[in-house]
DNA sequence: GAGAGTGTTTGATCCAACTCGAACACTCGC
DNA sequence: GCGAGTGTTCGAGTTGGATCAAACACTCTC
């Protein structure tokens, strides 16, 4: 019988990348976001000092380990999660590394001027 | 010896009502409220609703115990708190019972268009 | 002063989130 | 393929905040 590899060649076809690890990096649309899953996401120090920190750089050229963080990697990649799901921050796999990318006019879109006080936060 | 009610007599001098009730009274100054006092005060479910229903009134017309809320009173009394410590409304004594005052002018003017997002929460 | 009404404080329980080490998964260069 | 580097997942521990009932404090009216 066929075996779940034919099924990935199919799959094969779609433009993007489509390797299990990019499948499985779920976005949320920032319109989609409830208030309260922005509020839970920026209440935590770790997680606006991740998007503090990504602001000052162009999109894309920071990974998840480059960032100095006073917790374990663990509790790091938990934190991305937590970011990605509210819409805060968009991901992409290159190599070994994931590349973050702040999502500003979309999240400000949807919640005018949220970010902008999390970004002048001293 | 003199007891206390003698101190008592002095202070009634000051021209703010000072009851020992209204004494313990303590507001913060919005303008010195950390956005995490800010965040952590308005990631509650209650408390937002709180501000919502405050804010459909006029100033010092809602007494605490006149909100629906889905908590009981000793929880209630504890989210006013954190409220009022948090710069987000003013509260003063009117025989037994407490009347709110929505803090918007001050507490836009520290954390611009937050409150805004919380009132325009559906 | 007694009682009703309003609100706070106390003491305790519960639970969701933060946290970590260890194990696992993936990608790349040798 | 092997090893190093990067990041996630799993399982478990800890903690802070939300919650409640009960007791307390205050204000008014009778």
């Amino acid at each position: 019988m066929y075996d779940g590899d034919l099924t990935c060649q199919a799959e094969d076809v779609i433009a993007e990348p489509a390797t299990r690890r990019t499948r499985n990096l779920v976005h949320t649309d920032p319109a989609e976001v409830p208030l309260q899953g922005a509020l839970d996401a920026l209440a935590d120090p770790v997680r606006r000092s991740i998007l503090r920190e990504l602001s000052s750089e162009p999109d894309f050229t920071r990974a998840c380990g480059t960032f100095t963080l006073p917790v374990s990697k663990a509790t790091a990649s938990h934190h991305f999660a937590v970011l990605r799901a509210a819409g805060l921050l968009e991901q992409v796999d290159k190599g070994p590394r994931r590349l973050n990318r702040l999502r500003r006019e979309e999240f400000d879109a949807r919640f005018p001027g949220l970010l902008a006080l999390v970004l002048a936060e001293s």
